[in-house]
DNA sequence: ATGTTAAGATAGTAATTAGTTACTAGCTTT
DNA sequence: AAAGCTAGTAACTAATTACTATCTTAACAT
């Protein structure tokens, strides 16, 4: 029942912390989350958060951390043991739709490190990370030429930015609609025309559709 | 010569300070920008904007119309007087990111107006503009159709999101890379891929590539 | 029971924020 | 030339920000 312990072990705190700076992001500009408001969402005092960490960007370096670990984690798990190619591709692309649908303030988080014009630890982290993604992306791509599921004249860097720039694009939609079930409904349909586009084959013919 | 008079009439003064919102949004996170640095920028003292603005809000409401006027302008004069309605689509497509290659702050600004929480005055402008943006797409979508331009068992709706999911994603990358030419050098490039998943005819055979 | 220590509360700080106010230089109108 | 208007300055204000110094309490081992 005791959801909010007034006293938590240190490392417990720590990641208390990280998780409310997720989820505020979730409602408000993440730029706008003051510790002041952090604290008041985990029940403590402001002060208290400088027990645990030196200082507000370490805060934020320790969210983009959390956000890199879980999301390259889940992409990963989500394409093992999917031997096409095609298919796995797939896959990620649900499994990262899902992770932001259950975290809406990842992108958000995201797109404002992404915007500092100072380079930030957690900026640095959020950057190693979408090379990361970048990486996998390449893997697959290459792979799915050589298995004749992609179009052998495919031009691999941008099918690359198209799948992540689809994924940003449903997200935004989504934002903008503040709607994140649409998100969900809305991406096996975005990837259907994605996967035409990188395909050998063509799709959805009128009869093809139910 | 003389670029920063020191007295400028009513309508011109609140016109540079627009210009100067979109100049600095460029280089900063549009929630750090601060009366004092777009006075600064202006090269006039912070109390000075208040002769031509009632509040900060309305500055920034003043922007959105800006971007939404000039934009929207803009896609409308590039697919004037083309008659393939997946041609009209390209060409709304590159000026749409040329506009963003010009104005870098564009993107950031629609993206920080969107994660607003309270519905701002500037929000709702942007909301605006997407949505006639959307209505254009679907115009186009549904006469490519009607031409045999686009696959008949197209889902209209998913097309216009990746539409515009696809001018994000590649804003992205060359937000992440810093580099506002690799904008223009993708832009092609992706959009082939798109237009494959939309067209009615197959693509990037190797043959056809050089 | 008592002493130690980790975790939190209280009440500050200096810097920065949007917005205000009293005043002025330089026009234009009369 | 007097009077008023326009655009701007300089110096404030109250609120908010990240961060800190000091005091208090809870947990736990002996």
């Amino acid at each position: 029942m005791d959801t909010f312990p007034k006293h938590l072990p240190a490392d417990e705190r720590r990641a208390a912390t990280v998780e409310s700076v997720v989820e505020l992001a979730g409602t408000q500009n993440p730029s706008k989350i003051t510790t002041a408001s952090i604290a008041k969402h985990m029940r403590v005092t402001q002060g208290a958060l400088f027990r645990h960490f030196p200082n507000k960007e370490d805060i934020w370096r320790e969210v983009a951390e959390w956000v890199a670990e879980r999301l390259l984690a889940r992409i990963d798990r989500s394409a093992q043991g999917i031997e096409s190619p095609l298919a796995a591709m797939e896959a990620m692309f649900m499994s990262h739709i899902e992770f932001v649908a259950e975290h809406p303030g990842v992108p958000r988080i995201m797109f404002g490190e992404l915007q500092r014009a100072e380079p930030t630890p957690a900026k640095h982290i959020v950057q190693t990370l979408i090379q990361r993604y970048g990486e996998r992306l390449h893997r697959l791509i290459e792979q799915g030429k050589e298995s004749g599921e992609l179009s052998p004249g495919l031009d691999n860097e941008a099918a690359a930015t198209l799948f992540i720039g689809t994924i940003q694009g449903l997200v935004m939609q989504s934002l903008l609609a503040g709607d994140v079930e649409r998100l969900r409904s809305d991406a096996p349909r975005v990837f259907a025309i994605y996967r035409r586009g990188i395909g050998r084959e063509i799709g959805h013919e009128i009869g093809s559709l139910q």
